[in-house]
DNA sequence: GCCGTTTTCGGCCCGACTGTTTTCAGTCG
C-alpha cells in the first residue's frame, strides 16, 4: 500500500540522483512529475486499480518510462532503478538536503570524499574542519553548514500560515516605514496562502536598493545574514523565519511580483508560453524576442498586463499551483472565486457554556463588529466531559438564552440573528450523542470525530457515512481531523463521504482554525461534486472571527465561488437550503 | 524523460548571489 507521497519521495529522488550524474533535463523531468504527484488529490493506486497503466499515464508529465516505474512501485513496493542508484550513492537525500547551500553536487562530493551519508555524520566532518578544505567548499561553507544543522536541529523550518502571520506583518510595517520604500508587498508562499510557508517574500520597489538592503540586513530580530547582494538579500529572524527582499524599479513591479509570487512551476509554464508567443518573460518583464536577444518590453508594471499579454485571464494567486488554472485561463474558464469579504454569517461558534472563553452574548457582539449577519452557537456535547460538553436539558436552556438575546437585539433594531447549533459528537458506532428530538428543535446541526481516532479506513468510513445521514445532520465539521503541523488526518474515504454529503444534502466544512480541513484539493472534489460547503472560524473567543480569512484562502485555493459556500449567502437562503 | 494549434524530433525558464575562483559552478527561488 503505497501512498502518493511515498512515490513522489523517490522520484524526486531519483531526479537528485540523475542531477548528481550532470544528467540534462531528466531531473526537472522526474522532479516535476514528484510535484504533480504530491497535489493529486486520488490515490495514484486507486487510480491504477481502476485503469492500469493507461490510467497513470494520462497524468501530465508522466509518460511511458516513468509510467513503468510507478506501475513497479504500487505493484512491488520497490523500484529496481531507484534501488541501484541509491546504492551507489547511500545518503540521505531528503535531509541533507534541507540543509542550506547542499544540493545535489555537493552532497556527491561530500559522499565520495568523506563517505557523509546523513545529518549526524556531516556535523562531525564539519566540527573536525574536514570540509573546509574540500575542492569547492572552504571555511565560509562550513561555517554555513554547522549553521544550518543547528537551525534544524532546533525544530523548524516550516510555519503554520495563521500563527506565522502577525511576525510577517511587523516586518512588513518596519520597512514600510523607510523612506526610500515606494511599495512594499509581501509576495511568495504567504500571498498565495499556503497552508504553510518555508519563508517569507517580500518585493521593494525604490529607486536606491542598496539603502533597502543595507537597512534590512541590519534590522531588529536579524540574527544571520544568508544573502547580502545589491537588489536582493535574505535574513534568518530570531524565531528562524527566513525573509527575502527583493527591489526592482517601478516599471517591472508587475513582472517581479508574478516572479515573486510563484508557485515556481506556474512561473516556469508562463515563461514557456512566453517562448511560444516569441516573448521572453523575466522578473523585469514580458519581451519581445529571445532571452539572449531581447527586444521591446511589452508588459510588466501590472499583473494583469502581463497576462492578458499571455492571452490570459488574470489569475488570482491562491490558484497558481499548477493544477490547471493556465489551461482554464487560457480558455476563459477560470472559477469566479469568493472573495474574503463575502461571508454573511459564521457556524461554527463555542461559547463559555463549554470549552469556549466567551458568552453568548459577547460572541455575537464580536461577530456584528466583525461585519456578519448571523453566527449559530455550535458547543460540544456531553460525551466531551472534559469540556462539559452539552447534554439534551443543558442545551434547552441555552436555546431559551438564544431566543432571549435574539428578542432583545429585534427590540434594539439591529437584523444580527443567532442561531441555535450544535457540535455533535459522533459516536464509534456512527450513532449520535444526543437524542434525534433534540437535533430536531435545532436550527442547524453540525457533526464531528472526537474520538476513536485509529478505526481502520473502512469502519471510520461506515461510521462517519452513517452519522451524516442523519437526517437531522446539516453540516459535518472539520471533515479529515487533521490539525496543520500537528495532527495528521484520521484514514477515510474522503471520496466516499463527498459522494455520501452529495446524496444527502450534507455540508462540508471548510473550518479556518489551524485546522485548515477541509484543505484545498478536497475542496476541490467538493466543487467538482456539486456539494455546498460552509468556512467557519470554529472561534473560541471573540477575537477568533479573523480565522475566517483562513477559510477563504482555502476555499479559494480549492477554486470555490460564492455558490459553493452557504455562509456567503444571506441568512433565508442558506435556512432554506438545510436538510427539513 | 516528456511533449507537440509552428514539432513524433528537437527542444526543454531565467537571473541573482555566494564562495571559491581568476571566469564560473552550484544553489536558490
Amino acid at each position: 500500500m503505497i501512498s502518493n507521497a511515498e512515490i513522489a519521495a523517490v522520484l524526486w529522488e531519483i531526479s537528485q540522483y540523475l542531477e548528481m550524474e550532470g544528467v540534462a533535463f531528466k531531473p526537472r523531468a522526474y522532479e516535476k512529475v514528484a510535484e504533480v504527484i504530491e497535489g493529486l488529490s486520488e490515490e495514484l493506486r486507486d487510480l491504477y486499480k481502476k485503469g492500469g497503466l493507461k490510467a497513470i499515464e494520462t497524468i501530465p508529465g508522466i509518460g511511458v518510462s516513468i509510467g513503468e516505474k510507478i506501475e513497479e512501485l504500487i505493484t512491488t513496493g520497490k523500484c529496481k532503478e531507484y534501488e541501484q542508484l541509491k546504492k551507489k550513492t547511500p545518503v540521505d537525500l531528503a535531509q541533507l538536503s534541507k540543509v542550506g547551500g547542499l544540493g545535489p553536487k555537493k552532497i556527491k562530493k561530500l559522499y565520495d570524499k568523506l563517505k557523509i551519508t546523513n545529518l549526524t555524520e556531516l556535523g562531525a566532518a564539519a566540527k573536525k574542519g574536514k570540509i573546509a578544505v574540500l575542492e569547492g567548499f572552504g571555511e565560509k561553507s562550513e561555517e554555513k553548514i554547522v549553521k544550518a544543522l543547528e537551525f534544524l536541529s532546533s525544530g523548524g523550518n516550516r510555519f503554520v500560515l495563521p500563527y506565522i502571520l502577525p511576525d510577517i506583518w511587523t516586518i512588513r510595517d518596519y520597512l514600510k516605514k523607510l523612506k526610500e520604500v515606494e511599495e512594499l508587498t509581501v509576495a511568495g508562499s504567504v500571498r498565495r496562502y499556503k497552508e504553510t510557508i518555508g519563508d517569507a517574500d517580500m518585493l521593494v520597489v525604490s529607486k536606491q536598493p542598496k539603502k533597502i538592503m543595507d537597512a534590512f540586513t541590519t534590522m531588529p530580530g536579524v540574527v544571520q545574514v544568508l544573502a547580502h547582494g545589491e537588489t536582493k538579500s535574505a535574513v534568518k529572524m530570531k524565531n528562524g523565519l527566513q525573509v527575502d527582499v527583493r527591489v526592482l524599479p517601478k516599471e517591472s513591479y508587475g513582472a517581479a511580483l508574478n516572479y515573486f509570487t510563484g508557485s515556481k512551476d506556474h512561473n516556469v509554464a508562463l515563461r514557456q508560453l512566453a517562448i511560444k508567443k516569441g516573448y521572453t518573460l523575466n522578473e523585469y518583464g514580458l519581451w519581445k524576442g529571445t532571452a539572449e536577444k531581447k527586444g521591446k518590453m511589452i508588459a510588466g508594471a501590472t499583473e494583469a498586463e502581463i497576462y492578458k499579454a499571455l492571452g490570459l485571464l488574470y489569475i488570482e494567486p491562491e490558484l497558481r499551483e499548477m493544477t490547471g488554472e493556465i489551461e482554464a485561463a487560457a480558455k476563459g474558464k477560470l472559477p469566479d472565486l469568493i472573495g474574503y469579504g463575502d461571508l454573511k454569517g459564521d457556524l461554527q461558534v463555542q461559547t463559555n457554556w463549554t470549552d469556549g472563553a466567551k458568552s453568548i452574548e459577547e460572541m455575537a457582539v464580536a461577530a456584528m463588529a466583525a461585519g456578519l449577519e448571523y453566527i449559530a452557537i455550535t458547543d460540544h456535547t456531553k460525551r466531551l466531559a472534559m469540556v462539559h460538553g452539552l447534554d439534551e436539558k443543558r442545551l434547552a436552556e441555552q436555546g431559551k438564552e438564544i431566543d432571549e438575546l435574539n428578542r432583545k437585539f429585534q427590540v434594539q433594531g439591529l437584523k444580527f440573528k443567532v442561531l441555535k447549533g450544535t457540535e455533535c459528537d459522533i459516536l464509534e458506532d456512527g450513532k449520535l450523542d444526543l437524542s434525534d428530538e433534540a437535533l430536531a428543535k435545532l436550527d442547524i446541526v453540525g457533526v464531528s470525530v472526537h474520538s476513536y481516532f485509529n478505526l481502520s479506513h473502512k469502519d471510520q468510513t461506515a461510521r462517519i457515512k452513517r452519522a451524516i445521514q442523519n437526517l437531522n445532520v446539516d453540516m459535518f465539521f472539520h471533515p479529515t481531523g487533521r490539525v496543520v503541523g500537528r495532527r495528521e488526518p484520521y484514514d477515510v474515504d474522503i471520496e466516499e463521504l463527498i459522494a455520501t454529503a452529495k446524496a444527502t444534502g450534507t455540508i462540508m466544512e471548510i473550518n479556518g482554525s489551524d485546522r485548515l480541513d477541509l484543505k484545498d484539493q478536497h475542496i476541490r472534489l467538493c466543487v467538482e461534486a456539486g456539494v455546498k460547503m460552509a468556512v467557519n472560524s470554529d472561534a473560541h473567543n471573540d477575537g477568533h472571527y479573523g480565522f475566517m480569512e483562513f477559510g477563504i484562502s482555502q476555499a479559494r485555493r480549492g477554486w470555490a465561488e460564492k455558490k459553493d459556500i452557504i455562509n456567503a449567502w444571506p441568512l433565508e437562503k442558506m435556512l432554506s437550503f438545510l436538510k427539513k
